[in-house]
DNA sequence: ACTGAAGTATAGCCAAGGCTAAAAAAAATG
DNA sequence: CATTTTTTTTAGCCTTGGCTATACTTCAGT
């Protein structure tokens, strides 16, 4: 992996931050949904992956095998996929953090379906501290609702 | 043995939003930095753009060439870059956004610093309802704060 | 006015992530 | 058990957006 510049400026760091959160994007969304998958059918099929990812079938298929080049999924020549316990815990934090961040959203006034469909977005670009200060938000919140 | 393969998904709307909100968002960034540039320094020379966006200059010309072909942009051989009426529109539209993101992300919480490098990636996947949204939780935060 | 240093553009490479069309394997059906 | 239908994979193409190396302008300093 070369070195991406010598000396980056202050300015580029946030713009090569953004870049490197997006190339896992897509790979987050396919380990989700398979994880989604399996828990709701028993097994994610690559047909069912592309229909819910809104691809075709062999860009799935192309994406799986990144996946399994990652070592974050498992899968035998025309059978199902599975995750690693590694692509399970990805899986999850992802699941939490979207959840998080739909909630966050809804927090501030945005319309709930609107929330679910910017999320999906957005989710990939929060870090740890915003997630944390997103919970503590949201944490607060449930306790003044309640008094 | 559930009958699921029917089902037409409404998930996969998301998800293609998500793609095309991608597709815009270094065409966004550039033009944005342009504009600061031109603001700053009077023009926007590619060294500058590639400098502050990270990146080689050659991904630089490229993305300039896009810009020009979509019609944000203008520019001759050797000579600086500058924005067509609809690039500057962009620009500000994208800045006024960036804008808000920013402070919603510290309104909750966030640190100041991890706010600037979150919403760089997060500012193109918010949608105009999101962002009317934003501003209205901001502008409440504020009359609050006044009292 | 020349020459060398900056700055800019072009050529050509790569991987990711889309697509369609076609082949191959598995499953279902008569 | 053969045949058809469904599902998955493979092959091959495209664009984007990175990169390096090289060629070409422009400009500045003698």
């Amino acid at each position: 992996m070369p070195e991406t510049s010598s000396r980056p400026s202050k300015q580029s760091v946030r713009f090569i931050r953004a870049r490197e959160a997006q190339a896992c994007a897509v790979m987050e969304d396919y380990v989700e949904m398979i994880g989604d998958l399996i828990r709701d059918l028993g097994e994610a099929r690559t047909a069912d992956i592309a229909e819910r990812m809104g691809v075709a079938h062999p860009t799935a298929t192309k994406a799986i095998t990144r996946l399994k080049r990652e070592g974050l999924a498992v899968s035998r020549p025309y059978r199902g996929v599975f995750l690693t316990d590694e692509g399970e815990a990805l899986a999850n934090r992802v699941r939490a953090r979207h959840r998080s961040v739909v909630e966050l959203l809804v927090a501030v006034g945005v319309p709930r379906e609107t929330a679910e469909l910017d999320a999906e977005g957005i989710e990939h670009h929060v870090s740890d501290r915003s997630l944390e200060a997103f919970n503590k938000f949201l944490a607060n919140e449930a306790k003044e609702g309640k008094d």
